[in-house]
RNA sequence: GGCCCCAUCGUCUAACGGUUAGGACGUCAGGUUCUCAACCUGGCAAUCCGGGUUCGAUUCCCGGUGGGGUCACCA
């Protein structure tokens, strides 16, 4: 069997985290099977729409490695046999099928108005009833139908619930769940804008699109039974279901915004890398089956199963989140080369001050940051040197004299330094060679040289400080030291 | 409230019915060090409760409790 999964996401703005790992673990079940992963927008809601969004989706899910292979493949660019991939083009299918079902007699209209519907809700409720509709509209007769249609009168078209016993349905992960059809309402297929609702949508599409695995959010599964109905109603075979667990907040809500970051964007934006993003994503809820936490999305299609699953929800740990960010960080400057190049060039838009010493930048921070837009506040210093109290350049086990010996000596051997010769290696060597030829501690030399070149108590060591900085600048900051000694 | 799902350290998770219940993040302590990170070593920390089944339950069953989801002409 061909494998072909789908992200179907509604346009409502930005891509959430959540829908994040719902695609990426579709991504990934396909990429397993060597399978297709499909994009379909699901914008049969009107009043939600949001202008841009759509483009936006796209262009989250490409930025972090999701391509899709059909459907919506790029702004503006539809692939595949099966389109169109988003459902405001699709309404005369969906009119068609809500038309079919209703000649099988398993669907019919309904012309209760909104305001019976809700008066009608308000009552079941001061009865401490659950709110359902009361299927007026089902013993509407024949001629009372035409009669309303030709008069058009606003109409939506509602599913029949048959009257079975129980309805068993099966999901991957939770197994057979079995629920009662007197738990169900008559819900509504297709609009009075002609608009279809997401039941009908969802499942038209997903048969006419050779869905073989819908995997979605575990919101979803209260109305798997409708679905089920509806493929029955169809005739057709049902693909199968995984419902992830949620994703939650600290507090165990369902995961939103308001508690910090949940849009992808907004993520990247604050500078989490895309591959440590999906990294820590696709552990919330999976685990390879071995002790390894590091995976490149390549290696995760590799190793993706829906067997290492987890049914339980997930709270959303920002800490871990910035560990694999770190760490990737670190991994990539410490392994050089092109990585460490492409990572410099992806950090510049988060530098405003010399982006072209991004590189230098991440050497020298690199072990100190867990999201890249720190990068500007903790190498602000750098820029400009900061007022400090002249009594922070005596290192607490020093004195007065051996900081001023110190930092004279450092000033005259670096000053005859070649500046061909600045390098981290060779100032280094240097300020070595000051604290053993004079029987001073190193904390005497390298504490206040860091200081008078940094002005701050954390940094990184001096000898990389005074490489970056250049000859004539850390000469002028080591100057100013000493004079205001 | 009805229905549905779920339940191992604070968090993410591992454990053919037999393990001193493992790992990771965080946290704490120590090491390294001019400082801060990084790095290394170690510590603290969990099977929700109650019944069964079994020689033996984290694991299987039932009940409770707790958490979550869902009950729209939203997805």
């Amino acid at each position: 069997m061909t494998i072909r999964t789908r992200f179907a996401p509604s346009p409502t703005g930005y891509l959430h985290i959540g829908g994040l790992r719902t695609a990426l673990f579709s991504y990934l079940w396909a990429r397993k099977n060597k399978g297709s992963f499909i994009l379909r927008i699901e914008d049969t809601d009107q009043k939600r729409y949001v202008k841009g969004a759509v483009d936006l989706l796209i262009k989250s899910l490409i930025n972090v490695g999701l391509q899709p292979d059909e459907g919506l493949v790029a702004p503006g660019k539809e692939r595949g046999k099966f389109g169109p991939y988003i459902q405001s083009q699709r309404l005369k299918i969906y009119q068609k099928s809500a038309q079919d079902l209703i000649h099988k007699g398993l669907a019919y209209y309904c012309f209760c108005s909104s305001q019976r519907l809700e008066k009608l809700k308000r009552e079941q409720q001061d009865r401490q009833e659950m709110p359902h509709y009361d299927g007026r509209c089902r013993a509407l007769s024949e001629t009372e139908i035409k009669k309303n249609l030709a008069q058009n009168r606003s109409a939506v078209i509602r599913f029949k619930i048959p009257p079975v016993e129980k309805i068993v349905v099966k999901d991957l992960l939770h197994g057979e769940i079995t629920v009662s059809p007197r738990d169900l309402d008559d819900f509504i297929l297709l609009k009075s804008d002609g608009y279809a609702t997401y039941h009908l949508a969802n499942v038209v599409d997903d048969v006419g699109m050779k869905i073989s695995h819908v995997i979605r959010g575990e919101e979803w599964l209260p109305s798997l039974p409708k679905h089920i109905l509806l493929y029955q109603a169809f005739g057709y075979k049902a693909p199968e279901f995984v419902h992830l667990p949620l994703l939650l907040n600290p507090d165990r809500s369902k995961l939103s915004k308001r508690q910090g970051d949940v849009s992808v964007e907004d993520f990247i934006g604050h500078g989490y890398l895309p591959s440590a993003l999906i990294n820590y994503v696709a552990l919330l809820g999976w685990n390879p089956g071995t002790e390894r936490e590091i995976f490149s999305l390549t290696e995760l299609s590799q190793e993706f199963s829906l067997k290492k699953l987890n049914k339980a929800s997930a709270i959303f740990d920002v800490q871990k989140l910035n560990w694999f960010n770190a760490e990737y960080i670190r991994k990539i400057i410490k392994a050089g080369g092109k990585e460490y190049a492409d990572l410099a060039a992806y950090s510049v838009r988060f530098i405003t001050k010399m982006p072209e010493r991004a590189k230098d930048l991440l050497r020298l921070f690199g072990s100190r940051l867990s999201r890249l837009n720190e990068l500007d506040i903790l190498s602000a210093w750098l820029w400009k040197l900061p007022k400090y109290d002249r009594k922070l350049l005596i290192f607490k086990k020093s004195t007065k004299d051996k900081t001023e010996l110190g930092l004279k000596l450092a000033l005259d051997k670096l000053s005859s330094l070649d500046p061909k010769k600045w390098t981290q290696d060779n100032i280094f060597s240097a300020l070595e060679n000051i604290v053993k030829e004079n029987n001073l501690a190193p904390g005497d030399v390298f504490w206040p040289v860091r200081l008078a070149i940094s002005g701050q108590e954390k940094s990184p060591s001096p000898a990389e400080i005074l490489e970056f900085l250049g000859a004539e600048e850390s000469l002028a900051r080591l100057q100013k030291a000493l004079s205001l000694l």
